[in-house]
DNA sequence: ACCTGTGGCTGATCAC
DNA sequence: GTGATCAGCCAC
């Protein structure tokens, strides 16, 4: 089967090249698409958004469609405009029927059409405009200095704002603008921040400049509203905005997104994620800042310009690598593409789920009632140094135990679940052999991209069954899903350790383990095979010379090429300072390599370079995400509901608003008295490195205690390792 | 208004 | 001191 024909996954209306959606003259949608000549036409279209309701509502003189089955919403209202489905809504909750349906008209259209946005349409077609601005501030003055301009196609501008003459050029400069959008007329508008900084920013000055922000494809302004956004463990609130016809990416957001999987960005701005993608134009120019760069501005220097344009070209190259697989995502999901990008997977999961109900008219259930469920096994066997260590795992646990075993949605009357986590499986496989078998370089990125896609796709499925705002959640389907993968690994241990092996570490689907001696590990391979269920397959995929073996879901693997991997929070977390985090991957590497009595040296190395204040103050500090927002600890706080901790202390007394999100790099100052460290805590930015301050003895202790607490761990020469 | 899941470790703080 | 609690981060 032909994947862009899998209706379940892209929809089932085929219209190409549609670039954006938006709400038009009452009753209508506008729906803008790409010529193939790169003109963009607006098509005018009917819209008719509806109402799931779980019961005929005939009675109060509404016109209703039955839907096939029985399930708890199974009629639909279908009306002729927005304005008509909120006068139902309300409607609705006056009388007290319960009812469903989306609050957003895009989703609203493409799922009742099957539509989506950008089939058949290259990333290269879509036009996208990249936006920095940079803000002068002087206590007394705020305002824009300049604005940097670029697009997809490598075109460049730079609005400076005359600071001779500012309040009219600031104005000037604000027309250009929006004269710039509206003559280029992007599809995209990226920016680094762009939600939390420039489109407020740019907002505010317009306001005091008397201008408009009239950017809409048929003229529309700039709308924001609170919105907040789950990535990870992170919170994150921000003022969403929306433009009619075209859409917003923010390349923080994206950075952030990635950071969730590969957890190696030191930070969030643009210049660490530059930094991190290995094109940062210039670390020199990059640095220009704060009131070296007003004062570069003031006198008009060259390098100015190019700071700002320095800018502008990276958020172009972030966006280049982090926004493909969103690209693809909108040809999937009924959503406009700057919502793919902050939609959750299992609410994207749910939108699939809706669309083809929909399409068939089917009844849909109301939500379940939520439940915790028991999760993977973990569990620790040996802990210190074992030596040729394998791992096995099995090749993706919880999708191929939902299939083999049935662990289906209950209510999912039409078996969407089955087929869309088979079809994705498929997809992926036939793509993976295109990816490897492709010559052009672009063709191999966008094939990776869309495996990649599918990938976090299939593995959002399992988490689908446990969540709670999924229609179509199921959470004695979740448990026997854990359950039978607990019973799986601890069936491949207890077969292990019958066979003679010693396992020492086991985390939900996978296993560290020593061979048993004399043993060829295709031999076990095949014999592990043997005892597992059709359908559940086990890889030996990995050897490793040594492993540090620390706690639970904590442990350090070291490659035949001498290379070091360090897993687990205890020993590589962010929570720790640099030079801890250095620190013990030396050791951890020193103790593996089985030179434990180097380590002496190492720590009085350290203890040096601590004392002789020969580090930069990035080994030293800590860097804390604010969780809440300044308000909500302030009230945690006198509620007694947390306890105070540095970064938020240090946020309060700048004055500055800090949003939930930003980072604070903080380092412990000397103190006459033993203080808490949320009292000693000094700002990274405000150490000075000509009138050092750093709490010496404090971090010596800190070292001191890491030694001690892994003392236990270190093999002293007549104690016995793991060997094979 | 928004939201995939559970399991595990650690540092900081505070009540006892 | 010790244990409990919270927040933050990480593994899968």
């Amino acid at each position: 089967m032909e994947l862009e024909k899998n209706t379940l996954l892209f929809g089932a209306d085929p219209t190409p090249r549609i670039v954006a959606i938006e709400l038009g003259e009452t009753g209508t949608v506008k729906v803008y698409r790409r010529e193939r000549d790169g003109s963009t036409i607006a098509d005018v279209e009917p819209f008719h958004p509806f109402v799931w309701a779980d019961s005929d509502v005939v009675d109060l003189g509404i016109e209703t469609e039955k839907l096939r089955s029985d399930l708890k919403y199974g009629w639909l209202i279908t009306v002729d405009s927005w304005k008509e489905l909120i006068a139902l809504r309300n409607g609705l909750k006056k009388a007290g029927r319960a009812f469903f349906a989306f609050n957003d008209p895009v989703q609203h259209y493409l799922t009742a059409t099957g539509r989506t946005l950008f089939k058949e349409l290259a990333l290269e077609e879509l036009k996208r405009m990249q936006l920095e601005v940079l803000s002068f501030s002087d206590g007394e003055n705020d305002r824009i200095m300049s604005i940097a301009l670029s697009d997809h196609t490598g075109w460049e501008e730079l609005i400076v704002v005359d600071p001779k003459n500012p309040a009219e050029s600031e104005h000037a400069a604000l027309k250009r603008l929006t004269a710039l959008i509206k003559e280029r007329d992007p599809d995209v508008i990226e920016g680094h921040n762009l939600f939390r900084f420039d489109l407020p920013y740019l907002v505010e000055r317009a306001r005091a400049a008397k201008t408009k922000l009239d950017w809409g494809r048929s003229g529309g302004f700039l709308r924001s509203r609170p919105s907040r956004l789950q990535i990870a463990e992170k919170t994150i609130d921000y003022p969403k905005f929306n433009i009619d016809g075209r859409h917003f990416v923010d390349t923080f957001l994206l950075a952030q997104f990635y950071d969730v999987g590969m957890r190696s960005l030191s930070g969030f701005d643009r210049i660490d994620v530059a930094r991190h993608f290995g094109f940062c134009a210039s670390d020199e120019l990059s640095a220009l800042a704060g009131k070296e760069l007003q004062r570069a501005y003031i006198d008009n220097e060259e390098r100015f310009r190019q700071r700002a344009l320095c800018a502008v070209r990276e958020t172009r190259a972030i966006a280049d690598l982090l926004s493909p697989s969103y690209f693809i995502q909108a040809q999937i999901f009924p959503y406009n593409y700057q919502d793919v990008i902050v939609r959750g997977n299992a609410t994207r999961i749910n939108a699939l789920f809706l669309r083809e109900y929909f399409r068939q008219r089917h009844s849909i259930p109301e939500m379940p009632m939520a439940r915790s469920f028991e999760g993977g096994y973990t569990d620790i066997f040996f802990t210190g140094v074992a030596r040729n260590v394998w791992h096995c795992d099995i090749a993706s646990l919880y999708p191929s135990v939902m299939l083999q075993f049935d662990c289906f949605p209950a209510t999912d009357q039409l078996q969407i679940f089955r087929h869309l986590l088979t079809d994705l499986r498929t997809f992926r496989l036939e793509v993976k052999a295109q990816m490897r078998s492709a010559k052009d370089p672009k063709e191999q990125r966008h094939f990776h991209a869309l495996q990649n896609t599918f990938k976090i796709l299939i593995n959002s499925f399992y988490g689908y069954l446990g969540f709670a705002q999924g229609h179509f959640a199921d959470f004695d389907a979740a448990a026997r899903v854990t359950q039978i993968g607990r019973d799986l690994l601890k069936k491949m241990i207890d077969w292990l350790n019958a066979q003679g092996a010693q396992v020492i570490e086991v985390d939900t689907d996978g296993i560290y383990f020593v061979p048993p001696d004399k043993i060829d590990i295709g031999d076990l391979q095949k014999g592990l095979a043997k005892e597992l269920p059709p359908g559940i397959e086990v890889e030996f995929d990995e050897h490793f010379d040594a492993m540090f073996s620390y706690k639970a879901k904590n442990y350090a693997l070291l490659t035949p090429e001498g290379d070091v991997i360090i897993k687990g929070g205890a020993l590589k977390s962010r929570g720790l300072e640099k030079f801890q985090r250095v620190f013990l991957e030396e050791m951890i590497k020193l103790i593996m390599e089985g030179k434990p009595e180097a380590i002496v040296d190492l720590r009085e190395k350290f203890e040096k370079e601590i004392r002789d204040r020969d580090w930069n103050i990035d080994m030293l500090m800590k860097t804390d995400t604010l969780q809440d927002s300044l308000d909500k600890y302030r009230q945690k706080i006198a509620g007694s509901a947390r306890n105070r901790a540095a970064a938020y202390e240090l946020a309060l007394a700048s004055g500055r608003n800090y949003k939930p999100g930003e980072q604070i790099s903080y380092y412990i100052k000397a103190t006459p008295k033993k203080v808490p460290a949320y009292e000693a805590a000094k700002f990274a930015t405000d150490f000075d490195p000509q009138n050092r301050d750093e709490n010496v003895d404090y971090y010596v202790a800190k070292l001191d205690e890491l030694v001690k607490k892994f003392s236990a761990m270190i093999p002293a020469p007549e104690q016995e390792t793991l060997k094979l």
